[in-house]
DNA sequence: GTGCTGACACAGG
DNA sequence: ACCTGTGCCAGCA
């Protein structure tokens, strides 16, 4: 039985709830909670993200996690999320459509 | 108690 | 678009 911290449960039950296509930054879920910060938010995902679909929180600038870049584009991909990659811009640097793909809450 | 590290955010170069 | 420095919060040695 894994016990989860009530903070961390709370996290992992936002990242659930993000539907698909859409996507919260790290700060923006902590801002959501009204708790702790972006930093803990990330820990939370890097430690019990393994039951979450982690790929849907990225960073404020609309890049992914880092060590797993590539499977979350596969997810985008599959999703149908927003994404600004282009042949123009570099396509290393993989970036969500924050201003399409962001997701406030329920009902936004 | 102190110091370092970390799936971050923001500003500057 | 990328790198660096600084600030914030929490966990761990």
């Amino acid at each position: 039985m894994t016990e989860i911290d009530d903070y961390s449960s709370r996290v992992l039950d936002v990242v659930d709830a993000i539907p698909p296509g859409q996507v919260m930054s790290y700060g923006d879920v902590a801002e959501y909670l009204g708790a702790g910060g972006p930093r803990q938010v990330g820990r939370v995902l890097a430690r019990y993200g393994g039951g979450a679909p982690w790929w849907r929180v990225i960073h404020a600038d609309g890049t992914p996690a880092p060590g797993h870049d590539a499977t979350a584009l596969e997810h985008y991909l599959a999703e149908g999320t927003p994404l600004l990659s282009r042949e123009g811009t570099a396509r290393r640097g993989v970036r969500v459509n924050m201003r399409q793909a962001r997701w406030h809450g329920p009902g936004r």
